[in-house]
DNA sequence: ATGAAAGCGCTAACAA
DNA sequence: TTGTTAGCGCTTTCAT
């Protein structure tokens, strides 16, 4: 059975035009050398033609693929898909990347890719070889991947690195962590509390620290003492349900927890509520992530919201070039805003 | 500057194994007549180079794209992602989907397609040309839309339609609607209910139907009426307001409802609160999706599972043909899990 | 401002 | 069983 030709070439549009396939080719990359009145007919072919090019054959001649990759961690990824915990960040990224992709003819693929030594290379160099992205958007831990950067920089791939400002090939994105630390502890301080824990993140991920600098910047300025307040878990429930209790363990005069993550804060939830502490009543809680179960929790949690789309909307912008002359050097800070819910109150009055 | 070559073509593989182009091509395609001897040859100078073949040559000489496109209705996805409900939808079908497709060499590529009749032609009709994919997968209300279903014959792309049995081109799947409907009705029946409510979905969408269809049957088997007790909402959070209202309003002596999404069936918990009505205690609950908050509300509501990832996955398959001689006219219908949570209880003693 | 020719990396059809 | 040839649809040279 013979495979029918179904799709318009940019042959068909040049002799419906007249035209040679250059003229066609330059009309649709919009290059100059073109009179307006020659533009007007090929463009009108192409219109009538319902023409479209093959994004294989634009990229088998050496120009763009108008493909960006955006990398996840794939375990972790995965383990929040299948246990539904709820966390929206591949949609948050889907939302902004693929957005500001369509609107300049490009798509977004999603991988995972395995933070395990072994695989990586071959992995990623697989991905990259068989699809020769235009661009590739790393998130956490992968930013900080050398590895990872390495394999890129040197294949010549442009790099958006979200959450590190490490130095390194490729540009650098921020989401406000320090920033969103420091204002949290701060309405905190704001609302009379001078007990103010923090549950962190795992030091893999840069955003841990400076979360951490946020709190502790906060508290020193306020001369309030941190020590013995902070505890690290792994952004999972498990982690900080560990975490809140041993810090209402040691601390029975704790009036407010910040948690770096959701699962760590729904976590410490379920641990002041198991302790009799009403929230907020008798203690405050903030969380990092702001994903949508937080909304629905008794109470709903006062939360740090991280803007994922519109840090990923940036990155795809400077990966397709669309600011001409990036600023090698700079980091782009997104700034995370503070949600205000029903889990932070005012400081319950000292015994 | 010169665009440096920084990937391995298989004529370097060729030259490497002292063979000719074809060669290394059938070993990469897994064709027959190659010794195993040259087999072994090649395929020894394929993982020393590191080679993997480009997607845009392999496509554009005639074979595979190894791109599964995955399309869902740009609005309502959306606005899920901006207004952050929680909706795992796409998640899951990344989670079904990116997993299988990556078994088997492919990608798997979110669209989101508006439902606007202008635009769909020329919007699915460009996606398509640009992308060749080598199978689509439509998701309600595209899984129905003949403008659609339509382009796609045209083209030769094989389809998986998921949510239609509708007659049409392409392999139909279903997500067990009507049985998982008649099993939840039939759970509240044995937990002594017999006034039964259904919120249901809009009828653009056949599954809505289908839910109605399994409520009834299981009312009617066990000799309870249905007239009046079915309200008809748009899936979101207001309709089932709106919807709740008016069945708590008209039938005094409700006891239980079934919502047709987790976000009407949330509403019907608000507005049941708002009547003072305690659930479970005075009212049963039971929702449709099982999205991740549903574990997270007061209480957390009995659901019908939705197996997007295995339905999707099963899609997949189909499309790229791991089941050979796909049974044309049947539909795969995946089964719907109840899970029970604390929404559900016996009863009220009747007055 | 436009066109002709060459080639991107791969596979299909054919030849040996 | 293996190799050779001719494209796939497009963009790059380079001519005109």
């Amino acid at each position: 059975m013979a495979r029918r030709r179904n799709t318009v070439t940019i042959r068909e549009v040049a002799e419906d035009a007249g035209v040679s396939l250059q003229t066609v080719s330059r009309v649709i990359n919009d290059e100059p050398n073109v009179r307006p009145q020659m533009r007007d007919r090929v463009q009108s072919s192409i219109d009538r033609l319902g023409y479209v090019p093959s994004l294989a054959a634009q990229r088998m001649s050496g120009s763009r693929s108008y493909l960006i990759l955006a990398i996840n961690d794939r375990e972790r990824t995965l383990a929040d898909w299948r246990e539904r915990t709820g966390t929206d960040w591949v949609d948050q990224m889907l939302l902004g990347g693929t957005l500001t992709c369509s609107k300049n003819g490009y798509r977004m693929i999603v991988e995972l890719v395995d933070t395990h030594a072994d695989h990586v290379e071959r992995e990623l160099g697989a991905t990259v070889s068989a699809l020769q992205p235009d661009g590739v958007i790393l998130t956490p831990p992968h930013s900080e991947n050398t590895q990872i950067t390495r394999l890129l920089a040197e294949r010549n791939i442009p790099v958006a690195r979200i959450g590190s400002v490490e130095e390194g090939p490729g540009i650098r994105l921020t989401m406000g962590d320090e920033g969103a630390a420091y204002a949290a502890t701060k309405r905190l301080i704001e609302l009379g509390h001078s007990k103010i824990a923090m549950i962190a993140g795992p030091d893999q991920y840069s955003l841990s620290a400076w979360r951490i600098t946020g709190w502790k910047r906060a508290m020193e300025e306020h001369g309030l003492a941190t020590d013995g307040l902070c505890e690290k878990g792994d952004f999972g429930y498990e982690s900080g349900t560990q975490a809140a209790r041993s810090l209402l363990h040691r601390h029975t005069n704790l009036t407010a927890i910040i948690g770096s993550s959701d699962q760590m804060t729904l976590a410490a939830l379920e641990v002041a509520r198991d302790r009799g502490l009403h929230v907020p009543r008798d203690i405050s809680l903030i969380s990092f992530d702001n994903t949508p179960i937080v909304r629905f929790t008794q109470p709903p949690l006062t939360a740090v919201d991280q803007p994922i789309a519109e840090t990923v909307s940036i990155a795809v912008e400077h990966l397709i070039n669309l600011h001409k002359a990036p600023p090698v050097n700079e980091i782009i800070d997104v700034p995370a805003e503070l949600v205000e819910r029903s889990s932070t109150g005012p400081a319950p009055a000292a015994e």
